[in-house]
RNA sequence: GCCGGAGUGGUGGAAUUGGCAGACACGCAGGAUUUAGGAUCCUGUGCCCUCGGGUGUGCGGGUUCGAGUCCCGCCUCCGGCACCA
């Protein structure tokens, strides 16, 4: 696109293909980052971090979107004149590159690293202030290799663990699946419904963080989106409550269960025992258990999808035994079913059916007594009274509940139960350990040896990094086993302890370990004494801002605030949460859905940026609306944004004035709009509302575009300064149109570090500010006033003034509310 | 069901200590210029209405001189969790 003018031609591609070049040249986004203490760099550090890139094809409309966005902060710390740290890398491990392989019949890392050159040569072209010399990977073996000692150090702390469990298992990937990683149901990745499986898997002991991770909530409060924290809180499940333990005949030990009502204690009927847990099994007598077992089968057949159906009937079976309820002293059955989760808890409920509606739903059709607690209030016709009210049949000879409030009842049992030696005040999470091991490939190796003689092995840290073996020429299909344990010179080693024959570990990590702590290492990514160099990292971390999706809400954002305390443990970080701040961008759909090949409606970036320029495209996405809101790309305009970048560019190729003169001799007027401009976008800037420093910068173009025409004219300096301003500001968005503003005005390269404009004090004090006269709430007049005008003068001129006078009508006045300067309202 | 967030013109969105609702754009309409326009420039544009005004931020109340903003009760949409005891 090219538009002739009467002063000049536009013409984004020719400014592409000459600005580019020169920026390489300049190279002027590189971080000071090996200023140390000793020879420090006296500026400011910022660390502006983005999250890196899944190298599948080449960067999209969604890429587009969180990179315009992410170069505003950081490009306005360059212009702040910053020590910046701006780093971007590939998670150029994963599913996609193998399943990409499979289907081409290559290997993984051919497919990788052609699009990793793909999208990185797309960053370039749209002019991302990054700084190159940080990039780093994943998949190479000098970043998976101090991932795996990290592994190790998680080991010793007993933070990763191997266990057997029901685990969540994607029959089309074939491998298993954190909880994080099933949606409704169904795979994060493919969309398959997940079924279980009873596997011996690799997990993170995250559960031991579950309080810290909440409690450390308290420093991103105000800095991080509330629906992000919201998720988290929601997903961590913290509950208060009792474990309760019951006597259970014919068994030396006592049952504990888990409940947040020991206030209704006197109406736990029955027992409830998860129908997979290893205690359902064991506490089943010979005579029930042909018909515990038919049940359990028919539970483990059901998919997730089936368990999470809603309203659906709840089944189980007595499993022969009986309990004792502490407080009544009465005998009770115990019970398997699947509504009772075996990973949550003791894997065992009491049931009070009397205030629990599930409990009431089990009781009623199995025939168990039901018994109330707490006295529901007046009218209540419903089944489990589960609201507030006072207990009732809550009473033996030690301890009388009875007429309490709920939380003094709790306080009081939980007491008791203490004293007696029955149970404890406790705290429970929904936040389960996190699976980290993968049957697949293309991921990072897991460095333990399996020796029949000496258990479990950890390599020895002078073998690593444990490299990937090729593979080239197997068939990395899934198959429910990862394909590494097929490279059997690979697997067979000698145990590193004995001697003997044992065999490597063949699973692979989650690519979410990956992601975990590569910021750590983007300040020196090479480094080779450890994962990261702990004093560059107390120096530049944590991050000081992070955008990024919010579907990352209870995984990555999860996960790599476990890792960063887990390290602040260990003693390599001086902080516990990694970034300050955190802001996630929308999504960019179009025309109301998310774009897709079956809805034909994708939008191709590349054409965008033939069609419009990088320039506009990247204005249109900082322009939109607030960062976190989607964009339709149907709603917005980047044919707009074009005219008004060619509009900014011959405004600035009209200033007639030398470079160098001064402003102080210009027209006042545009003076004072100019250093409020600059000082509005400033606040604008730091408070991420990008798209209205955009509309400012609007502003400016139009009101310095009147004055050349019908106002101070070409020459006068105050156009000069405009101009410059309106570059500088533009810089952080369109960089190719601000840097040939920048040469048209007369300066050299590079715009991105001429410096953020301070705005005069002087200048942002208004000569006159319109005052807004109001009769009843209602705006009837505007007057012209000082700034500095008294109450009582301003009142005698609103009072004066004859708009006002007609409204009042001859009415008695009986209040005058005065706001000096800006606002009077005369009431009567 | 529980926990969050949000509802403003034809559209995207402004207005963040309660003080001019609709900034800035898109779109549309009219005009200028042009051989032409997916170019450029100018003007207009919440709704109703007869100039004058009335009315208006999801709905209903309330507080206040004054409410998009605060309070109470609803409705709708979006996100998280969901048999977590």
């Amino acid at each position: 696109m090219s538009i002739e003018s009467r002063s000049a031609t536009y013409d984004v591609e020719a400014l592409q293909k000459k600005w580019r070049p020169v920026w390489e040249r300049l190279d002027p986004f590189r971080a000071d980052a090996q200023a140390t203490d000793s020879e420090p760099d006296p500026r400011e550090r910022r660390y502006a971090l983005t999250m890196y890139t899944y190298p599948s094809g080449d960067l999209h409309m969604g890429h587009a979107e969180v990179f315009a966005l992410h170069d505003v902060i950081a490009r306005y710390w360059f212009q702040r004149d910053y020590n910046v740290l701006n780093p971007i890398g590939w998670d150029s491990f994963g599913l996609p590159a193998e399943n990409a392989a499979i289907r081409n019949n290559e290997h993984p890392a051919t497919y990788t690293y052609a699009n990793i050159e793909t999208q990185a040569a797309s960053m370039r072209r749209y002019a991302l202030a990054f700084d190159w010399s940080t990039r780093l990977h994943t998949s190479d073996p000098e970043y998976y290799g101090w991932q795996q000692w990290l592994f190790l150090r998680f080991y010793e702390r007993g933070l990763a663990y191997r266990r057997a469990s029901w685990v969540n298992w994607c029959p089309k990937d074939q491998t298993v699946l954190a909880n994080e990683q099933v949606i409704a149901g169904a795979c994060e990745r493919c969309g398959t419904t997940v079924t279980k499986r009873q596997l011996t898997q690799w997990y993170f002991k995250i559960t031991d963080y579950a309080q810290r991770l909440l409690d450390d909530m308290a420093q991103l409060e105000g800095h991080w989106p509330v629906p992000i924290l919201t998720a988290q809180r929601n997903w961590i499940g913290r509950s208060e409550g009792a474990y309760v333990d019951f006597v259970i005949e014919g068994r030396g030990e006592p049952v504990t269960v888990f409940t947040t009502r020991p206030d209704t204690l006197f109406g736990f009927t029955f027992m409830v025992v998860a129908a997979d847990a290893p205690l359902a099994d064991e506490l089943c007598t010979p005579e029930q258990r042909p018909e515990f077992e038919a049940y359990l089968e028919g539970v483990k057949r059901e998919t997730e999808i089936d368990r999470l159906a809603a309203d659906r009937e709840k089944t189980g079976v007595f499993l022969g035994v009986h309990g004792v309820n502490p407080v009544t002293g009465e005998r009770f059955p115990v019970w398997a079913a699947d509504y009772v989760l075996a990973d949550y808890g003791t894997g065992a409920v009491g049931g009070a059916p009397g205030e629990d509606q599930r409990d009431w739903d089990f009781a009623e059709k199995y025939g168990l007594r039901i018994v109330r607690t707490v006295q529901p209030e007046e009218g209540f016709d419903g089944k489990a009274y589960t609201g507030v009210g006072s207990a009732i049949n809550s009473a033996n000879d030690e301890i009388d509940l009875n007429g309490l409030t709920r939380d003094e009842a709790i306080r009081r049992i939980i007491d008791w139960l203490e004293s007696k030696g029955h149970g404890r005040r406790a705290v429970t999470y929904r936040l389960r350990d996190w699976l980290l091991s993968r049957q697949r490939y293309w991921g990072c190796p897991i460095p333990i040896i399996h020796c029949e003689a000496c258990g479990e092995v950890p390599v020895p840290e002078d073998q690593l990094p444990l490299k990937l073996p090729d593979l080239r020429g197997h068939d990395l299909a899934p198959k429910g086993v990862s394909p590494l344990a097929a490279a059997t010179d690979w697997v067979e080693v000698a145990c590193p302890k004995c001697g003997g024959p044992a065999r490597r570990d063949s699973d692979t990590m989650d690519t979410f370990v990956d992601s975990s702590w590569y910021f750590l290492r983007y300040p020196v990514p090479h480094y080779d004494q450890g994962p990261f160099d702990v004093e560059a990292v107390r120096r530049w971390m944590p991050c000081d801002n992070y955008f990024g999706g919010s579907e990352h809400a209870v995984l990555h954002l999860l996960y790599f605030r476990f890792f960063t305390k887990v390290l602040h443990d260990m003693g390599m970080l001086d902080f516990v949460e990694p970034t300050k701040s955190l802001i996630n961008q929308g999504q960019v759909i179009n025309q109301g859905a998310r774009m897709s090949k079956s809805k034909g409606n994708g939008v191709d970036l590349g054409e965008q940026i033939d069609d419009f320029g990088v320039d506009a495209v990247r204005l249109t996405m900082v322009f939109a609306g607030p960062p976190s809101d989607d964009i339709d790309w149907a709603d917005v305009s980047p044919a707009g944004s074009y005219r008004f970048l060619q509009r900014a560019w011959r405004m600035a190729h009209d200033v007639t004035s030398a470079p160098g003169a001064d402003p102080a001799a210009g027209d006042v007027e545009l003076r004072r709009f100019t250093h409020r401009v600059v000082h509005e976008a400033t606040e604008l800037i730091e408070s991420y509302r990008f798209n209205v420093m955009v509309a400012r910068i609007m502003e400016l173009v139009n009101v310095t575009r009147k004055a050349i025409d019908s106002g101070a004219g070409a020459d006068d300096p105050a156009i000069r300064e405009a101009a410059e301003v309106t570059t500088i500001l533009l810089s952080l968005v369109a960089p190719y149109t601000a840097e040939d503003m920048w040469e048209g005005l007369g300066h050299e390269p590079t715009v991105a570090l001429a410096g953020w404009p301070t705005a005069d004090p002087e200048l942002l004090v208004q000569e006159s500010v319109t005052c807004v006269v109001q009769v009843q709430g209602k705006v009837r007049s505007r007057l012209q006033v000082p700034p500095d005008i008294s109450d009582g003068d301003l009142e005698a001129m609103a009072l004066a003034d004859e708009a006002v006078l007609r409204i009042v009508d001859g009415r008695e006045i009986r209040k005058v509310i005065v706001r000096a300067p800006t606002l009077v309202n005369v009431v009567v």
